[in-house]
DNA sequence: AAAGGATGTTGACACTGTGAACTTCAAGTG
DNA sequence: CACTTGAAGTTCACAGTGTCAACATCCTTT
């Protein structure tokens, strides 16, 4: 049995993970642009640069705590469906779902501002040739899979998908970052207030004649 | 008469409009990232320090460079409503030129991606204490304008002025968002057929039984 | 047991934002 | 008109950053 802090091993064993978490404390704390790659090697009480060993660059050390925070906002999103319990409609438990992952999406962002800037960051995606998680699920995925829902309830035709998800995806992502920015005066009430209208504005275009 | 360009005068004469130009040349090719004052005092032809006469720090002048952003975003709506010559009815006029300003806004931030990031900055609008200029039109009075019309029109409930406003804005923002990041692969074709479909969802949001 | 590759470390360089002290110049005061 | 004075630019300096090259250490495989 190796004594768990014998004096530190010259070897750190699980650098790479260790970095990221450090990169998305980081990113909590201050957005992306405050993800630093000596800052997290120092808080991991390693060298600079034995990160290079795991990135090949900053950007890509961004990318991962972005792809970090995309499954975190996908996870914070089936929570929320899960905290909706099924009423026996079918129509209405899809369209309350829907909505629901709606309003998650936006309360991550507010919670969880710095994770969320950082998830949709123009660095981040840019160096994309990452290795990405095998069981990683995005916050696409999730909308899709309620969209899937809405169309078998028969709700939505399923010609419309397509559009309604650009629809529901663009105003609730909008949303969210005007919220965040030219928005972020607004009191914790009139937030509210914004993403409950915008959320029944958005199912008003979504299903005609049904709210 | 002076010279025009007699050897460099010791006083520039307008630097902090000329370090805002640069800055915004800047922006154009990289983002707000890409906005460094040493090297936005160097395209001047000025000591890096020199800025600190016009700007308090670097994220001042970020701030600067967005609002003229803004108001370079807000001149290209107006432009494009300009575009559309009325047709004597009104109904259709206020959701022509609506709908105009909706992709006006979209284009501009396809064809001038690192303005409009920088637009919508966070350290742009965290320095705000800056001042702003007396004559400058936002993007938000623009939009502000064209739902008055839809209003006046008939077309759109007075009532639902806010909530309108906030799908509105929300989603044209949020799709030129994704558009620019996830969605970046996006052939030119597909991104226009997108921006189309979710224009007019949009507005069959807005205007429950009218497109 | 020795080789070799993966993992960390040190040292160095160019670049950034920013503070302090100095210089130049235009404008107003006695 | 000489002379001060304050705004606008400059130089020097420092801490902090990303990244490269060369070196050190350790696990693994043969």
């Amino acid at each position: 049995m190796t004594p768990a802090t014998s004096v530190k091993p010259y070897h750190h064993g699980d650098l790479r993970n260790a970095l990221v978490e450090a990169g998305v404390e980081l990113a909590r704390e201050g957005g992306p642009a405050a993800i630093v790659l000596r800052e997290a090697a120092r808080r991991v009480g390693v060298s600079p640069n034995a990160a290079y060993r795991h990135f090949d660059s900053l950007p890509a050390l961004v990318t991962a705590v972005a792809q970090r925070a995309l499954t975190d906002l996908a996870k914070a999103m089936q929570t929320e469906i899960r905290r909706c319990r099924p009423s026996g409609d079918e129509q209405a438990d899809a369209w309350r779902t829907a909505r629901a992952v709606g309003k998650a999406y936006v309360e991550f962002a507010l919670r969880e501002q710095g994770l969320f800037q950082t998830a949709f960051d123009r660095r981040a995606h840019a160096a994309a040739s990452d290795h990405i998680e095998p069981g990683a699920v995005s916050p696409q995925d999730v909308l899709t899979e309620r969209l899937e829902a809405l169309v078998a309830a028969g709700l939505l035709p399923a010609a419309d998908m397509a559009a309604a998800r650009m629809l529901a995806w663009s105003s609730v992502h909008g949303l969210a970052l005007l919220l965040l920015g030219p928005l972020e005066h607004l009191s914790r009430r009139e937030r509210k207030a914004m993403v409950e209208a915008t959320l029944d504005q958005v199912g008003a275009g979504l299903l005609p004649g049904r709210t």
